[in-house]
DNA sequence: CCATCTAGTCAGATCATCTGACCATCGTCA
DNA sequence: TGACGATGGTCAGATGATCTGACTAGATGG
């Protein structure tokens, strides 16, 4: 801005500030402890990474990322130790990426600063104001998420 | 998701299919009109510039990269004949950053998407229910953007 | 059992981004 | 007024993230 403060911005670009302000705090509450080597993008995979493992193909999809770059990123995770390649035993074809134990204690950390900063966003802006946010922005995902 | 479709997922991550969805969809709409040799990056870069022009460094600052990345950016939307640089008269150190001609033009096509997509959110959320989701967001800014 | 689709990999290129070092100018304070 | 720290910007080089295109192995349906 600078100087163009004209205060409306487009609904997107104000949706930015906080996610990137989530990503970043998380991202350094994993460096504090330790977790150090992870990178955004791996971030942004390994956060899609279902219970009970998830297909390359599937977290591609859903970060939005082609499936070389996915796997190039999984190839990562794997060789730092968060992830780990299984065999999916129903298709022979395919491998589960799936949490190794590295991964699962990072992600406690992780959920640990996510609920703290959400007590911080609720702290500013009160607890009905965030419900009605968290209800609006689960709602407009119906229409902006192609692979909700 | 896949089957981990514990749908609170935190605000950070929902603010994410918002902000991804305008870009794609200003990016899509500057491709179909000719301006297809954007970048997302160089687009948020440019974003960014005010009406009189705008410092590197204040770009650099506001789009949270290093002032090397956003001078790189900028070669690029100069080669391109987006924007231009000019020396700012308050500082010799100075150049600004301003919009050239085709980079007005493409920024009228990406406001017109801009109101259109938000008219569609609206439609789907409800006038009072995007108002809100404005405020809050606006509100939020305030804790999640250092650069305000 | 063949045709076709899907899961994933390999190779190579390009773009985005960083760190570190550097230069020119500004602003200030002795 | 002139030396010095702060600021605006560039250069060089490295790494990371991402893409397109071509390929292999296994699945699936007539």
């Amino acid at each position: 801005m600078t100087e163009s403060d004209e205060e409306r911005q487009n609904l997107g670009v104000l949706c930015f500030y906080p996610h990137r302000a989530m990503e970043a705090r998380i991202l350094a509450a994993l460096a504090a402890a330790g977790y150090d080597d992870l990178t955004p993008a791996q971030g942004r995979i390994a956060a899609r990474i279902g219970p009970r493992g998830t297909r390359l193909t599937d977290l591609a999809e859903q970060a939005l990322v082609t499936k070389q770059t996915a796997g190039h990123l999984v190839d990562q995770l794997a060789r730092s130790g968060y992830v780990e390649r299984v065999p999916d035993p129903t298709d022979a074809r395919a491998r589960l990426v799936r949490m190794a134990e590295r991964g699962l204690a990072a992600v406690a950390v992780a959920r640990r600063v996510e609920v703290e900063v959400e007590a911080e966003w609720t702290a500013h802006l009160g607890e009905e104001a965030t419900a009605q946010l968290r209800a609006a922005l689960t709602r407009l995902r119906e229409v902006t998420d192609p692979y909700r």
